[in-house]
DNA sequence: TCCTCGCATTGAAACGTTTGAAAGGTCATG
DNA sequence: CATGACCTTTCAAACGTTTCAATGCGAGGA
């Protein structure tokens, strides 16, 4: 299909292209990188010796003459949980459209291995990274953005404004989790959460508390249960606990700070011969793809995740090339999705 | 903590630092490189400059003259599939030993998009390619393989031996499954999987094939229930198409290609009133970590998903590294893990 | 004192691109 | 015929490193 010149090993490079096609070096880099200024016929030319010799430009020379990378990086903070790889996508979408190559990078919850990701980074001069931190406040952020290297926190709202950050209002949802149960005529109730280092864990527990202090409810009655990790087995454990609690402190519904947590508890319910949402009714957060797809399809929180990931993009991208670029702090809103697990009861 | 010189705007070069320091621009490259041969109080004198001017390496000049680049990337084919993820972190296990960074794109099933990305990965001359490819037999895989990048095939088996593939004998897996079912005393199995251009999917139903030949049981007793793809609406769908199959050839247990199609069967079979195992069996493949989490937990065929990842990533650095590397085709052992959703019926 | 050896440091040439100034060439105009 | 305007192409200087041959230097041996 193409009859490639060995040329003794190298590969080919835009000089080889350009004696190949019988002009100048610099010309080549005009088809790629101006084409209106070249003549049909010699871009055609030179069009032809890159493909002969299966020509693939070099990135590294190029960013080095020019300046500017072209590839925007995301690391995300816990790879098991699909809630970022939708985030991811979201991301994904809007560097495909900038034309842009999008480098995932996974922290896996360790400071260790963000501050690895983040160094190397900026070693390769991205133009910009989105980060969903360990630690909201990690010094290693505004070393970054000391740098003049845009950032944008993901998910996560840090206290000082040195740079963008992309949000959903976990109080506001914390609120409609706890509504949508009270107005399905629960009393007590439980929230399953922790650790509280987690600012989400926090707000989403206050804006439970707050809707229920305005509905007049006694604050006893919404029962905090911490939790060790938002996993799937310290939701379990968690479930334990509940059913060992006694019969008339026992909540009839559960609010679970993420849906991992509240699979898990729906696992250990059902396992242990207690009907959902009959016994014990289960409201997640995030939706993610498997709380629709459970036994008994949960209800949860929806956050707008491609949302969140397109909007941190759009905000680097903005910081990148407008020079007026002003940091802000972005807040979606999230939405409650009703499914069996807090189903009316007939009658 | 550091009083850092603006140097009008530029981000500082070896060449600042060199200054700073009072030694020459080659000195600070083998402070970096080959400290060995530097004499202890340059070495210091040049670590402080570099600190206080917050230097950070231009990777790309290095790359460009060094002619190496310090990462390895891998293609996934569906973010969406933790199965996926599990493979990409044994991957990062083996790169983080090596030192080098990894570099995950996700082509989400697109041929398009995997072969923007092959093509982004090798402008930039990364070290090497693992992908798990949309086609086996690609010919963008191809074209990598030529320009001499080191290539794996991951969890595929391409049929040219033009390059290293890991996979897991889906034959052998397809046997385990049946082989537990069989004994567990069921003599009508469902299997649910599709679409056929799917390797995977046809190994799986073989083995399943095989075993029940093997044991002597009528091969119209074995049904194939085909799918459009391996997801959970898709378990569903096949759920009630079983559901509606006449009693006397409704199956009372089912075989899936993947834990996303089981996860699917399992909630249509529970949402329909039916009990797991007792109405029907079911195995699912990859045991996923929603697998066991599930509100009936599920019985399923264990890849080593971890070890498939590293496995890949020595071998494309064997590939990089060794002069007299040799292609080779490694397969993994699948392992059955038994849960709840096929425990032996009592009595 | 002169030579040699070994070590630490320097200098300059690469690596493969981009880019803007300069140089050809063609053509219409004065 | 000379001039200038325009379009295309060439030229050479960067970009920030690494690398290796060359240099300088102090010590040890003759």
């Amino acid at each position: 299909m193409s009859s490639r010149q060995p040329l003794n090993g190298r590969t080919p490079s835009v000089k080889d292209v350009a004696a190949a096609a019988g002009v100048s070096l610099g010309t080549v880099s005009n088809v790629m990188n101006r084409p209106e200024m070249v003549s049909a016929g010699t871009r055609e030319r030179v069009e032809r010796a890159m493909l002969e010799l299966g020509f693939v430009r070099n990135e590294s020379a190029r960013q080095l003459r020019a300046g500017t990378s072209r590839t925007l990086a995301y690391v995300m903070l816990d790879g098991t949980n699909p809630f970022f790889h939708d985030v991811a996508q979201g991301i994904e979408l809007a560097a495909e459209d900038a034309d842009l190559s999008l480098f995932i990078c996974n922290s896996n919850g360790r400071t260790e291995r963000e501050e690895v990701h983040l160094d190397r980074l900026m070693q390769q001069r991205v133009q910009g990274i989105l980060i969903t931190p360990v630690h909201p406040d990690a010094a290693a952020l505004d070393e970054v953005a000391r740098r003049g290297i845009p950032i944008v926190v993901v998910d996560r709202t840090p206290s000082s404004g040195a740079f963008c950050s992309v949000a959903v209002d976990d109080v506001l949802g914390g609120r409609l989790a706890v509504e949508h149960l009270i107005e399905r005529g629960h009393t007590r109730v439980a929230f399953l959460g922790g650790p509280e280092s987690i600012g989400q864990v926090c707000e989403r527990l206050q804006g439970a508390r707050e809707i229920w202090a305005e509905s007049g409810l006694p604050a006893d009655d919404l029962i905090h249960l911490p939790t060790a990790a938002l996993t799937v087995g310290e939701g379990r454990a968690a479930g334990e606990r509940l059913a060992g609690l006694p019969a008339r402190r026992r909540p009839t519904a559960a609010f679970c700070a993420n849906d991992l947590l509240a699979l898990g508890l729906l696992q250990q319910t059902v396992g242990a011969g207690q009907r959902v949402p009959e016994d014990l009714a289960i409201v997640g957060y995030d939706d993610i793809e498997f709380a629709a797809a459970a036994a008994v399809p949960l209800t949860s929180v929806r956050q707008p995740r491609q949302e969140l990931g397109r909007a941190a993009a759009q905000l680097v991208l903005d910081e990148a090339t407008n020079p007026q670029h002003e940091h802000q702090q972005a807040t979606f809103i999230p939405e409650l999705v009703a499914r069996v697990s807090t189903a009316r009861q007939v009658g």
